[in-house]
DNA sequence: TTGCATTCCATAGCTTGCTATGTAAAACTC
DNA sequence: GAGTTTTACATAGCAAGCTATGGAATGCAA
């Protein structure tokens, strides 16, 4: 109806905004670490499961494959991680984690949860976890909504 | 406690992956007008109000000057907006539409309307007001945290 | 008025995301 | 088994964010 739209009430610059605070606050806490935000999701994926292939870790932390493989670069410069080829199909590299970067585990997941409290600050258990469980959400529509075309 | 930190209960990859989803769904919306996500809050803000100097528009979209600059080179590049600077401060530059920007106003509106409603498919009205405010919380939170240091 | 401080903008260099392309290995088809 | 298709990775180029730094104009103070 009425054409005001505000930045204020837009979802998508609320959202990206938000995103930059947060991976700002993270930046802060683990630049002592020797790791930056956009390394972070690969690390976790990994501290789950060594050796995964660069596609694997595409298809976890969903960015795009040549994203991926210029943050891996930047990795093993920093001495976080070792490619190495996979010798049972020589496309694939395996991606393993340093000494270096696994005895930092431990530092990098109390930094990202200090950064979460300090957003979620004031809020409670329930909203906190209704607020992941509705972005969850939003996800899921966005990602539903862009592979089968657009109108049903 | 236990030391599991999954990506899925991680506020900050959950946000950052809602974040790009919500800026490629406008990108692809936009893209036929000649605009790009990061131009978006830029010519919302001046849709409210012309001629805003280039440290009024960092002020009101919240991104740092440097980017600032950049972006309006690329928008300027692009025919969307005109730099003047101002006679009576000459540090100053004043950022002015074009006849082509005001042209795809409404257009521009629509596509980040579309957006929004698409993410926010089979939510409440109650439901995305509730996500909007719990959103504006944690920016606020976020950044009354950044200004004074850290624990009080 | 002279000099220092502040403010505004530009530039350089980095990261992290994207799309588009190219290449090499593996898998499949005939 | 030769040819085609698919898969995995690398590279190039762009956008958009950041910090750090420098220069020019203005403002303030002595």
């Amino acid at each position: 109806m009425t054409d005001v739209f505000s930045r204020e009430e837009s979802l998508g610059y609320q959202v990206n905004h938000l995103a930059r605070l947060l991976a700002q606050g993270l930046a802060t806490r683990i630049a002592p670490y020797g790791v930056v935000p956009g390394q972070f999701a690969q690390l976790l994926a990994l501290f789950e499961q060594d050796g995964l292939t660069q596609r694997e870790l595409c298809d976890r932390v969903q960015i795009e494959q040549a994203t991926m493989a210029k943050t891996l670069q930047r990795m093993q410069r920093d001495g976080l991680v070792n490619c190495v080829p996979d010798p049972d199909d020589r496309r694939r590299i395996r991606v393993h984690l340093t000494d270096q970067a696994r005895a930092v585990e431990h530092d990098l997941i109390a930094a990202a949860r200090s950064v979460n409290a300090s957003a979620t600050a004031g809020l409670t258990d329930a909203e906190t976890a209704n607020y992941l469980k509705l972005t969850a959400r939003l996800i899921h529509n966005l990602e539903a909504g862009a592979e089968g075309g657009d109108r049903p």
